[in-house]
DNA sequence: CATAACTTTTGGATCGTTCCAATTCCAGCA
DNA sequence: TGCTGGAATTGGAACGATCCAAAAGTTATG
């Protein structure tokens, strides 16, 4: 196979010389017309493809963003990746997209490969685990890091972060439980001591505690398996409990089939709001209540634009809260046997 | 800021030459094990990061494969993707995942940005529209091209393929179908004409003509939402159908909530069978049947496999196709009424 | 018509690595 | 001691673009 053509190759086909045809490539006005014409008609010929390693040793910056998801398989953060993929690729960024699955090890290792690689920015969603000096050799690279979604540990901020504001989104759920008529109202899912799990508690508990309530949580893995052995738990040895809060849609979907399987259907006697509001809430039987969190948009206007400042240099502030709003549907609006 | 630490730095402070250190980098036996400890504690000290933009403009061979993926919202694509990723990690290669999101035009361009960044191998689950150019200058450009899961054209095989053996599959779903008593099996889901629901309809067509059984399919978008409509449809317009073989899960899961809606839910009375096999499926209630596709096992064992001979220089067969099984669930089981 | 002012084009240096041929090192042997 | 051959190390050229200062070309001005 013979070697790829060069912008040498170019320049010699259209009778320029180099340094116009890198003009060319980079869009630049200032050469004429005609000329931009004959470069452009010169690389169609010999079939010229842009050697973006060369131009980015050169020059520094790439227009590659790095997004490292902790659970790409969780709908929830797919559509969060492929909308701020969308929204760079409209400001000309190209993204690498890696799926750390909660392993702080590959994580690391999926961080350096992207530096390497020479990513102008990193957003990330980080695993937890014993990350911290991932973070901190990251810090010291000058990097612009974006965290999302996700805090690595409550104290540090070393990066700024943009996320929801969870506290308000439970604060406003739980208030709709009761308002519906329930008594108790549980907080399911979610793993203790993570700072995600206290945020989106964090309203719920401020609520139960100002109407007298007794707190009853069911803490673990966010999935949809959890849901439905929280289910049963929740039928066994806490029958006056009669509407959950869930950590996310997932847990409040695998909450609902339990309660189908015991052919207690969630709507009426029981009422549920999930958290996320992904595609499948509104379209499960009975559809799903939940807390909405405009992802993509979050993604778009948020992430993608905090994200253009500071390649810019500009210094955003360290905490971003986009604003939730609560979706309410059949499973928190039944009677109250 | 200052610069970033090259080798001749790490080669200055640890007291040899730029070569050596990069011998170390390349992982060379030849350098003795003190120069080579001697090196990284250099490296460790100043914080040096490998340059690959750098080394690829010299050396060509950069272990970057680009995934390019119709829609990485639907969770099969997206269990794919992350297994291929993390199997192509474990054989050194770095992936680029992008999402076309079913847009030829972006789906060019993305293919353009990754061959740019100089990947190695390219693979592609290609979205539907007039792409076959992307698709002939692809071939020009002599990169090792793996098309998966969607084949771009019935008649084209510019480059090999590796997809599910459908049509087995769809004929032991049919014909589980009608061993469990139904007397009439819809086809649910799935555009007309495209390669891939012909692929999975043919075995149900099979069988059906084998049977004299009329064959009754409704087609649409491979949604949850359409499964919910196709519901309706199939209680008001044929009300004979007891069984039905959905294009994929995400259908089948819609239907199910649509006939719960109903008041009539899918397990006695009605029986449906999935495919794909997605994570809900097990978990939706009833539970669904579905033909599995093994997708973490095809990306791992499959897919990545054929990239690699691709890679180096091997011509594998220009067309694979995985075997599928059946999966009966409480969807497929229950008593017919 | 000469000169200034501006636009367009150009050659050489440069980015940080790998490759290659050449050099240095060193143990073993006569 | 001097020589040999393999192992270890080295310096310079190369990769393909961008950047920059300077040259060439063009138009306006007095």
């Amino acid at each position: 196979m013979i070697r790829r053509p060069t912008i040498l190759d170019v320049a010699a086909r259209a009778g320029v010389s180099k340094s116009t045809v890198s003009l060319v490539l980079q869009g630049s006005k200032q050469v004429r017309p005609e000329t931009r014409e004959a470069v452009e008609k010169a690389m169609a010929e010999i079939g010229y493809v842009y050697n973006r390693a060369a131009a980015n040793l050169r020059s520094a910056s790439v227009g590659l963003v790095g997004l490292v998801i902790n659970d790409l398989r969780n709908p929830f953060f797919t559509e969060f990746a492929t909308s701020l993929q969308m929204a760079l690729a409209a400001e000309g960024y190209a993204t690498v997209i890696a799926n750390s699955d909660e392993d702080a090890e590959l994580q690391a290792k999926l961080v350096g490969s992207m530096i390497e690689h020479g990513v102008s920015a990193l957003v990330i969603s980080p695993a937890y685990g014993a990350a911290s000096d991932t973070f901190d050799q990251l810090a010291r690279t000058g990097l612009p890091v974006l965290q999302v979604l996700r805090k690595m540990d409550e104290r540090t901020s070393i990066f700024p972060f943009a996320s929801f504001d969870y506290a308000s989104g439970s604060a406003k759920a739980t208030r709709h439980l009761l308002e519906q008529g329930a008594a108790s109202v549980a907080f399911v899912g979610g793993l203790p001591g993570r700072a995600i799990t206290r945020e989106r508690k964090s309203g719920w508990r401020e609520v139960l505690k100002a109407e007298g309530i007794e707190e009853i949580a069911l803490h673990g893995k966010s999935s949809r398996a959890f849901g439905m052995q929280a289910a049963d738990q929740l039928m066994a040895d806490y029958p006056d409990v009669d509407a959950a809060l869930c950590f996310n849609d997932l847990v409040a979907l695998g909450l609902m089939a339990g309660f189908a399987r015991a052919e207690r259907p969630v709507g009426s006697g029981f009422h549920v709001v999930g958290f996320d509001d992904i595609e499948e809430a509104a379209q499960s039987w009975p559809q799903l209540s939940s807390v909405a969190c405009d992802i993509s948009g979050f993604a778009r206007d948020t992430a993608a634009r905090l994200l253009h400042w500071m390649v810019e240099g500009q210094r955003p502030e360290p905490e971003f809260r986009s604003p939730v709003r609560l979706i309410s549907r059949a499973s928190s609006l039944g009677p109250t046997e």
